[in-house]
DNA sequence: ATGATTGATGTAAAGGTTTACACAAACAGA
DNA sequence: TCTGTTTGTGTAAACCTTTACATCAATCAT
């Protein structure tokens, strides 16, 4: 009951009287067939309401034009951001997107790859930071799909990447509190696990550097990314009792967790001390103080890593093994001159 | 050079020494075969390392276990949740799921149909509150695949639908306010239409007489649902000077609104002005002062709706077309007892 | 006039499954 | 012993394309 029975280039080929492979060639290499036989079967096409069954022709032709994203959390909403890129890009160039929440569990990473190996997927984006478990494996293929890696580069690997540039982004923003008169800038969010982190913290020291600021070990403090790691952080500093006069953070959620804890010590934000974050994600502006951050390009991140990935899977040579994007400054009302008090 | 060529159903049949009719059956229909041959298929496949090809299994069964979602705006982070729920419920059903965004561009709607005419997805996830462009239309197959609608109730049809109760949690935060005392009550965000707005407002209205308080018309105003609705309108009550005690607003981004400009008159919040939401947007509780809403399920929202599409597209019988789930209260800080000055 | 080339089309194979139907063996009931 | 049923397996068709190869007519070069 669910098909009447679609139309197929069986149909199609009867009525326009030529046969099926006259009929795919009109659709599929159009110069190849006759002025005149091409409309006949474009109208017999019109006529039944023909499409391709993509089944069949996938089957055929050993490609789905699918492209799988794994991603640990498809619900954050910086993920959902450069979702869209993925989707605008692959759909223009006549991709499907299928998506895979992996929430960073082993069986269910697995487990998706049966649309790879099954040839329901031709390509897969990473958000996950690793290779799926399951690929290095014994029983698995030898043979790796085409890959790209989004936001966070795969470690121990030279697949292509496509992301924000951290170093560079995290410098500006220090640049920004030092050309605000800051000299005591603390970082927040130091990690020897996170690749995102340290890029970040590269970035500060180097803008310090530039500035001929010494470094204050004092000042860098250890978190995770998330806001409480920041409003520990920032509870650690007045315990020890050595403060900065701005706080650089890893992320906009660790601000957020730094701006928290200075609201609820009373102080005046942002006359006496000043906030950085690193993102611009959506909260970013309807905080009190609203947060000065670094933007991160989410949209054309997307686009730029399907754009890679296709290139890779049409064979086409490849410009770049990294496409690094620069963030760019928001200043909003979190970072003020230092001393004004 | 893509693949090497991947291990057949006919590679297992030959190691296993049955036909591949007995492979087939092994595989989908275990019981049907003989212990011991079970068996010796089941290690052919572990050697062989062979997943059945999606595609040529789709074609024969006219059936792709995958299902499409068709959304205005796939980064808006109210859906980005939802589809978690979506997402997670088909992955355990073993479905695949296939996003499309619309942007409420008519040519995209009916670009994306193709999945569903080429049988690349067999059932449809409607947010967009319309049926696709070219469905209705003449060329189109008269027979309209499997869907159901999420959030937007899709106008003039009776597809299955799945969402919040708008009226019922319009009502439980319009008591609240009640609750604490407020009398004079707005409502922001009337629209004539917008059926989302207009449930409600219901509830709203509703409330009000169930609490035997008078309707003060003055005191609804509208509003498209946007924060800047919500500044305007909060702005043209007090050039009016017709003035409630507490804000109901349509929605947390109108309610966003209604503070800003509250805080731009130096108000004191909530001691001067209580102000309510609903949906809980993920700024909700960063807002000053954090924003006392009513919560989407959207989890569960997703989960139910998926639910219910794969129950249509398996034939089973419906236990309802509709599916209201409730709203949670969430209490924080943006409403006060009233008259506390 | 002849052979070679080009252009347009058709024939048939291949892609990898599922499943209706046929068949054989084993078993049950008489 | 015979008939009818059950159980397990195999054969082959069907699902719908794309495309290598063959065919044939028309055009071209010599």
């Amino acid at each position: 009951m669910q098909h009447h029975k679609l139309a197929t280039i069986e149909d199609v080929a009867a009525i326009a009287g030529v046969s099926i492979a006259t009929v795919s060639r009109a659709i599929n290499e159009p110069t190849k067939v006759a002025d005149e036989t091409r409309r006949r079967v474009t109208e017999a096409i019109a006529r039944t309401g023909y499409t391709t069954n993509a089944m069949a022709r996938s089957l055929r032709m050993r490609r789905s034009n699918m492209i799988l994203i794994l991603a640990p959390d498809v619900g954050d909403p910086n993920f959902s951001n450069i979702l869209v890129g993925l989707e605008t890009e692959a759909s223009k160039r006549g991709y499907g997107v299928l998506i895979g929440n992996t929430q960073n569990d082993a069986t269910r990473e697995t487990d998706y790859l049966r649309f790879i190996s099954s040839n329901q997927a031709d390509g897969l984006i990473l958000f996950t930071g690793h290779l799926p478990y399951g690929f290095g494996s014994d029983a698995g293929p030898a043979r790796l799909p085409p890959m790209v890696a989004v936001n966070e580069p795969v470690s121990n690997s030279d697949l292509p990447f496509v992301g924000v540039d951290n170093f560079e982004g995290a410098r500006i923003a220090t640049e920004h509190l030092v050309s605000q008169g800051h000299r005591r800038i603390a970082f927040i969010g130091h990690s020897t696990s996170k690749a995102v982190n340290q890029l970040r913290e590269a970035g500060y020291r180097a803008a310090l550097d530039g500035a001929g600021i010494a470094l204050d070990p004092r000042l860098i403090l250890d978190g995770d990314g998330t806001t409480e790691s920041g409003r520990q952080a920032t509870e650690h500093m007045f315990v020890r009792d050595v403060l900065p006069t701005a706080f650089f953070c890893v992320n906009d959620a660790t601000a957020l967790g730094v701006i928290i804890s200075l609201n609820a010590r009373k102080y005046d934000l942002p006359r006496e001390f000043s906030v950085m974050g690193f993102d611009d994600i959506s909260f970013a502006s309807f905080v009190t103080p609203s947060l000065t951050t670094m933007k991160q390009p989410r949209l054309k991140i997307g686009e730029e890593a399907m754009d890679l990935l296709l290139a890779l899977l049409e064979g086409k040579p490849l410009k770049k093994k990294e496409v690094l994007l620069r963030a760019e400054l928001i200043v909003r009302n979190s970072v003020s001159r230092v001393g004004r008090n």
